[in-house]
DNA sequence: CGCCAGATTGATACACATCAATTCTCGTGG
DNA sequence: CCACGAGAATTGATGTGTATCAATCTGGCG
């Protein structure tokens, strides 16, 4: 059931941010083909486009593993400031927590299908296989790298780095991009929440690579690497 | 044996940053009494104040569980910007990667014993016991819930929002200091590093705090929190 | 056609960095 | 016991990168 929950709800952009439907809305979830080391563990469930899959502050009962689309891990403070710790692709696994509450939102970046998995049927699950808790483990810690990798970003880095980086990094996730042509799926609120900055920085810094030459887009959701040596040397330390 | 491998080494601050020991200057590493769920899988290495444990792009052979002491987690770019993931205390596992090179150094912020496990022996012992593996599993995901709260902060809140959670984050974690006594086992730099800002800006706001009666420190290690509703007013989202 | 959310662009403000001295602390040796 | 030196911390003056505030532009869609 999804029951209206005590959650720490965000305070300002609310219009923006919904429930996800109630599970009578989704007469047939979709049969997911691609179960990966998971078997038939979970439940493929599908969200739509910036639609919650699980509040902060939520009864942390599941974990999940994105199946296609995109989604976005993030918080937002009373005030309104909001950060996006990861966006999560095909494969990623998320809310792979011990505490009993979620600490980050969930949220469908486009619209996503997502396995969701009972944590005490896992546990069991592992208990069976050990096979299956190193997959977990492995995916979990390299989760842990790339969180410090984004620790140094926040931390260190400039406008114009955090961007090079960022749009490397996409560029290595993007299956089928091996040209320069990236589809982002977030827009730059996303992008801009992501690397600690504000929408009208990352405008300026993208349009400025544009005008450079670096890079080059007609709709801002498609983005060319012309120059990625430029970009790697922006964005230096990986 | 402690081959001069190929790692990249921080150009900038080369003098501060040491090599451990040879494991032949160690004649007797003691013993570790506290060995918890990890038996006597692994090796106790004593390591002094400011050296490494190991430098980001070595060989990724071994993890690690500090037994006493603090460690912390740094990477520093070419041009000498450096970024602190964690401190890490007793009980706290690191370096559980999957990946073939580190890709952050790890250093000892106090004298430090460690505790050093070969990952072949590790998931050997998981395939035996699954809730070793669970266990580790568990602080895994814990230190990717305190790295995602970390980029909350990094990118989005305040010097003095972060400061101030550091200071409640780490009394929660210091063991004895039920009042509101604090021991600083780093000095300002590593706090700067840690929260993304400059020695100048810390030591600014902490006597800041100071003159406002929030906090109270005769040597510069030794912090009271005088008005901790203060201070978590100002920390604001956990 | 007109609306609206998202993106862009411009003018200005400000929080923190940077540069530059002091001051403090503590170990060391005269 | 005190002068000395070195590293850390503090304090001050100034600079700057990015935020903030405020239009304006754009493209999709009813």
């Amino acid at each position: 059931m999804y029951a209206i929950t005590t959650s720490t709800r965000p305070a300002a952009p609310v219009s923006a941010m919904l429930r996800p439907f109630p599970a009578s809305a989704h007469p047939q979830p979709k049969a997911v083909d691609s179960l990966g080391a998971f078997g038939r563990l979970g439940t493929a469930i599908k969200v739509e486009r910036n639609r919650a899959i699980y509040f902060e502050g939520d009864d942390a009962e599941h974990c999940y593993r994105v199946v296609s689309g995109m989604v976005r891990l993030c918080k937002v403070t009373e005030d309104g400031r909001r950060q996006i710790a990861a966006f999560l692709i095909e494969g990623d696994l998320f809310a792979w927590t011990d505490q009993e509450a979620y600490q980050f939102s969930a949220e469908a970046v486009t619209d996503v299908t997502v396995e969701k998995f009972s944590r005490a049927r896992i546990d069991e699950a592992v208990k069976d296989s050990p096979s299956l808790g190193r997959t977990i483990l492995a995916m979990v810690s390299g989760q842990l790298a790339a969180a410090h990798d984004h620790l140094l970003l926040l931390g260190r880095m400039t406008a114009s780095e955090r961007i090079a980086t960022f749009l490397i990094h996409l560029r290595k996730r993007q299956p089928g991009a091996a040209s320069g042509a990236i589809e982002l799926a977030m827009n730059r609120t996303d992008f801009a929440d992501d690397l600690g900055l504000t929408v009208e920085t990352v405008s300026r810094v993208m349009n400025g690579l544009k005008r450079r030459g670096v890079i080059a887009f007609a709709a801002p959701e498609n983005v060319q690497l012309k120059q990625s040596g430029t970009l790697e040397r922006l964005a230096m330390a990986a």
